[in-house]
RNA sequence: GUGGGUGUAGCUCAGCUGGCAGAGCGCUAGGUUGUGGUCCUAGAUGUCGUGGGUUCAAGUCCCAUCACUCACCCCA
């Protein structure tokens, strides 16, 4: 093979695959649940977009974009997340001049240019669900829950919610004030002290030992909240507690998208290495106006289909092999016969039936062996007799009884006995 | 951008102080002329990442380079 894919591009193929479908299924379906619509808006956007919204202070805008310029000289950016290209489809729409809030949901690649790593690609795969119209905790609460539950129904269990909240214009600016006296005083790399001016609340996220120990007194969000911020956080809380959503009180975790405010929170998984994040979400209720729009809350998350994939196979061991298999497979045995076992298949598909036949010029005892690992229960053999006879050999594979069934009664006799087993 | 590790069959890997390129799994076929899953037998697939160097001799030692990978940074 002279080709291969670009470095760091996160790829499926089975029977990983399956997987994959299994995690996106899996929060799709808990969106549409909580009565989110989906959308599919652009994979690329104005490069000016991401800078005004997600934050020129942001590593994401500052060097991880795939940014160019498109023939007619356009400057354009591959998303390096969702929430700006939502909002912004949600406001050149006119959504939000219909019933609030506009819940929506939506999936697919996202790119940054980072150096990969367990976890983390160039291009990678992510679910988003966004809540836009009103300051209300309880969707703050649902977004939650939506994800909750979704990691639930994978049968996740080895995961934490993180939960903060980050102030709203009215105490970040105090607390970031107060911030950037605490961190000013610390012996620190040029490059962190340069992070307080730009952004100091993410130098509270750094994992580096060093700066741990020199930032285990900082000051916390949490004493700094104004009267509005603090009712709120104090709503979301209560609620989660009431849906019985277990959290952890995380006075330190920030985010690194400019946009938030208020709730913010984190999924981190146990076992996932360094990067465990397996989503994450929070309030923005600036960013509408960020970008040109109206006054306009809103709350949403995103959730890393890679990760959760990784989540899925540390949590249950070996990589599951959970494709969903064949149910019948057809084996047509010498010339003339190829036909009539794809008439059936056929007409078993079109009756919602997982079906599949032996393709190619295999023997018996290859094509037999195909239907094995197929996973089908029923083999379907027609050959010279029983075209002939007008009949099909029916095998169940499981107990390797064996009978002949009129060709014209196959299907059906097949979709009862499938029936039963169901 | 910074640092560590690894590159040998389709996959997972072994290969000692340099001396004929290996195993398991998988794949194909046969044992069984029309029957899979177990078992037995046989077979196919290699630029030992790439380029250079040392040596009588390099998968093995040295240099460079590329790729992959883990961690920092960052984030889903």
């Amino acid at each position: 093979m002279s080709f291969q894919a670009p470095k760091g591009v996160s790829e499926y193929v089975p029977p990983r695959s399956a997987l994959f479908e299994q995690a996106l299924n899996a929060f799709a379906q808990s969106a549409r649940r909580a009565c989110y619509a989906p959308v599919e808006t652009a994979v690329f956007e104005d490069t000016s977009l991401f800078v005004r919204g997600v934050g020129e202070s942001s590593d994401v805008v500052r060097k991880e974009m795939y940014s160019f310029e498109s023939r007619g000289g356009d400057k354009i950016t591959l998303r390096p997340e969702f929430t700006a290209g939502v909002l912004r489809a949600v406001l050149q729409y006119n959504l939000h001049k219909g019933a609030l809030p506009v819940k929506v949901f939506t999936s697919g690649p996202a790119f940054r240019y980072e150096r990969p790593q367990a976890g983390r690609y160039r291009q990678f795969y992510q679910f988003d669900a966004e809540a836009i119209g009103t300051e209300d905790p309880l969707v703050d609460a649902e977004t939650i829950a939506v994800a909750y539950d979704a990691y639930r129904s994978l049968r996740l269990e080895r995961f934490t919610l993180l939960l903060n909240t980050l102030g709203d214009g009215n105490c970040r600016p105090v607390y970031r004030a107060a911030l950037q006296d605490f961190l000013r005083k610390l012996d620190l790399d040029a490059d962190t002290r340069a992070r307080i001016e730009i952004n100091p609340l993410r130098v509270l996220d750094d994992k580096r030992p060093e700066v741990r120990a020199q930032t285990a007194a900082a000051p916390y969000i949490v004493d700094y909240l104004c009267e509005g911020c603090k009712a709120h956080h104090d709503t979301v809380r209560e609620l989660l507690t009431s849906l019985g959503i277990p959290f952890q009180d995380a006075p330190r975790l920030v985010r690194g998208l400019d946009y938030y405010m208020r709730t913010t929170y984190e999924f981190d998984h146990a076992l996932l290495g360094a990067q465990s994040g397996i989503g994450g979400g929070g309030r923005y209720d600036g960013l509408s106006e960020d970008i040109g729009g109206p006054s306009l809350p809103g709350i949403g998350f995103a959730v890393g289909l890679d990760r959760i994939v990784l989540a899925i196979e540390s949590e249950r061991g070996a990589t599951a092999k959970e494709t969903a298999g064949c149910q019948v497979f057809g084996v047509p045995l010498g010339d003339g016969t190829q036909a009539d076992v794809l008439s059936l298949i056929t007409k078993l598909r079109r009756a919602g039936v997982r079906a599949d036949m032996a393709f190619g010029s295999r023997g018996l005892k290859g094509a037999m062996k195909a239907a094995d690992r197929s996973g089908a229960r029923y083999a379907v053999l027609i050959g010279a007799a029983e075209k002939n006879a007008g009949t099909v050999r029916i095998k169940d594979l499981k107990d390797a009884d064996q009978q002949d069934v009129p060709a014209t009664a196959a299907a059906d006799w097949l979709l009862s006995k499938l029936g039963e087993t169901q």
